[in-house]
DNA sequence: ATTGCTACGTA
DNA sequence: CGTACGTAGCAATG
């Protein structure tokens, strides 16, 4: 992985300095200055970028639109590596150095800093202090720009020793750390581009369910009381109800006749036909949801003057590491979506992964007769065959082995389940023990997850209630990680080779890509969308006899697709 | 001003 | 509701 061309770039603290270090030249000044010699080293060399984080050093090449093809994020290496979010340089520098976490020193204006700080520091031209940490103050030490080519030569130090550890953990994980570091780099030219809205559709959503907009605090009072006046009118006598608050409705409802334990929406639902003010509070809710959430102040917040919606992405939460994004990105109601529209003169190739979650565990276990299910379009109907059952009965039983449920009808399909796929079923169990006990796992491509991370006060062993939820949060995390590795490398092909068609990638949804596309490239993009599938999948499963598809199509807007 | 809870949007 | 995430409003806590 870095035995090939090697370049390191990395940022300074004070103003926009940075600096290039490729093949023991070091490059340094203005970003803007050095950005131009980044570009001729990609275009000459085409190089493995080296940096502490890709939000940290390419984000001004991004702004610049320089794009980079590959990269090395020690931040992304280390999450993988060593589990959880937090990936400072400081912690990363420990990590490979074997140094304890709690060891790495603390930074100067915290208070354990002044108790035994200051005269800790190394003399100022050496980074690493006298116990093997970096410096603690480094981030002002950065100020000066003549310690920039340390720094540069410190992250390749980190890099190479990361891909050792790598190695030594699994011979997946190098090839996941390239992956995840260009979803990083994707998530930066995500937050750059935005989603494309057509915003006079949008606001027109909006509208419907908040109403017009509104100037100055009296009529805003005047709009929210309208609302909450389609609910209040069906319970006369109490039209004082704080409807924003739980327990003024759980009273209200009460004295109706509605006697529940909790107002949630689900248990709203079966009370529909007993009183109409449930019908229309769910509809407030629902209008209430965008009027709050998603409505002007949000527009006017998050849509730029370009008509696209930006938020702050991150390549992996701190759980199993999926993708996260800001500003509505990822949970924008369904209703909104025909607002989501490809600008003039492009159309949405909108792609999602089909049943991507039983394909992961497939590669995972190596189940073979759970692989040969895959080659159907609908696995489902394949298990069903094998257990004897309905398609129906099939599908709970999947999810409730991958998820960890068991009210329902779920347990008893569970059995079949068991005898006719013990190879899958085996991995989810060994998981789900391992998540018990609070050992941590790791999914396909090698991602550490932690499982004692809920109340460490509390260890495993003391509440059963408390084992079976890190159980069903290990037996979850091992295929929802594993998805979020396969769908960052579909995503990352994508973004490579629908690049020359003027393509991009605008939104990224767990299992759906957004692309957003130059018309007379629509076809041609549809083609690179689904091969990137085929490529990303038979190099993260390492070629294993399990399908992955994608429903593919051209749309206007996000709403003309099916589901 | 921060935290916890309820609630709900997405996958 | 099986898991994960982000956001908002309210109530209780400093």
């Amino acid at each position: 992985m870095l035995s090939g061309e090697v370049a390191v770039l990395v940022a300074g603290t004070g103003g926009v300095r940075s600096a290039l270090l490729h093949r023991g030249r070091l490059v340094q000044g203005h970003a803007a200055e050095v950005a131009e010699q980044v570009a001729a080293v990609e275009a000459e060399h085409r190089p493995r970028w080296v940096w502490w984080s890709a939000g940290d050093a390419a984000r001004p090449l991004v702004e610049a639109r320089v794009h980079l093809a590959r990269a090395w994020d020690v931040a992304e290496a280390h999450r993988l590596l060593h589990g959880g979010f937090e990936a400072s340089p400081a912690l990363c520098w420990a990590a490979v150095h074997g140094l304890a976490r709690d060891s790495v020193p603390a930074p100067p204006g915290d208070d354990l800093f002044d108790l035994v700080g200051a005269e800790d520091l190394p003399p100022d031209d050496v980074l690493v202090d006298a116990r093997g940490h970096l410096r603690a103050d480094h981030l002002r030490w950065l100020e000066d720009p003549a310690h920039l080519g340390a720094w540069a030569e410190a992250a390749l130090t980190v890099a190479h020793r990361q891909l050792a550890q790598a190695e030594a953990v699994s011979p997946r994980l190098a090839s996941t750390v390239t992956s995840e570091s260009a979803a990083a780099l994707l998530c930066l030219e995500l937050e750059r581009d935005g989603l494309p809205l057509d915003r006079a559709r949008t606001e027109q959503l909006v509208a419907e369910a908040a109403g017009p907009r509104t100037v100055g605090d009296v009529e805003t009072t005047a709009a929210r009381r309208a609302r909450d006046e389609t609910v209040l009118r069906h319970v006369p006598g109490r039209e004082s109800t704080d409807l924003r608050n739980p327990a003024q409705v759980k009273e209200m409802l009460a004295a109706v006749g509605v006697d529940v334990p909790t107002t949630r929406k689900w248990v709203l639902e079966a009370y529909r036909e007993v009183h109409p003010v449930v019908d229309a509070l769910l509809a407030w809710r629902r209008d209430e949801r965008i009027a709050t959430t998603y409505g002007y102040r949000w527009l006017d917040a998050h849509v730029g003057p370009d008509d696209r919606l930006r938020g702050r992405w991150t390549a992996c939460d701190g759980a199993a590491g999926r993708m996260t994004a800001e500003n509505g990105l990822h949970n924008l109601p369904a209703a909104l979506r025909p607002g989501v529209a490809a600008h003039p003169g492009h159309v949405l190739v909108r792609a999602d992964l089909g049943q991507v979650e039983p394909r992961v565990l497939a590669v995972v276990s190596g189940d073979t007769a759970f692989a040969a299910a895959t080659r159907a379009d609908d696995l489902y109907a394949p298990v069903a065959q094998r257990l004897g059952s309905d398609r129906a009965v099939a599908k709970i039983a999947v999810l409730a082995a991958m998820y960890g449920q068991r009210s329902g009808a779920a347990g008893e399909a569970l059995k079949g389940l068991e005898a006719a796929y013990p190879v899958a079923m085996g991995l989810l169990e060994r998981a789900a023990a391992s998540g018990r006990r609070g050992e941590p796992l790791r999914t396909y491509g090698g991602r550490l997850v932690p499982t004692g991370r809920f109340l460490a006060a509390r260890p495993p062993g003391t509440d059963p209630q408390l084992d079976a939820a890190r159980g069903r949060f290990a037996r979850n995390a091992v295929i929802q990680g594993s998805a979020a590795e396969l769908f960052k490398a579909w995503a990352a092909t994508v973004r490579a080779s629908v690049r020359e068609l003027g393509a991009s990638v605008v939104l990224c949804l767990h299992d759906e890509l957004l692309v957003h596309v130059p018309e007379e490239a629509a076809a041609e993009a549809v083609r690179r969308v689904d091969g990137s599938l085929e490529a990303a999948a038979r190099r993260w499963s390492g070629g294993a006899p399990v399908r992955f598809v994608a429903d593919t199509s051209v749309v206007r807007r996000w709403s003309e697709a099916k589901d």
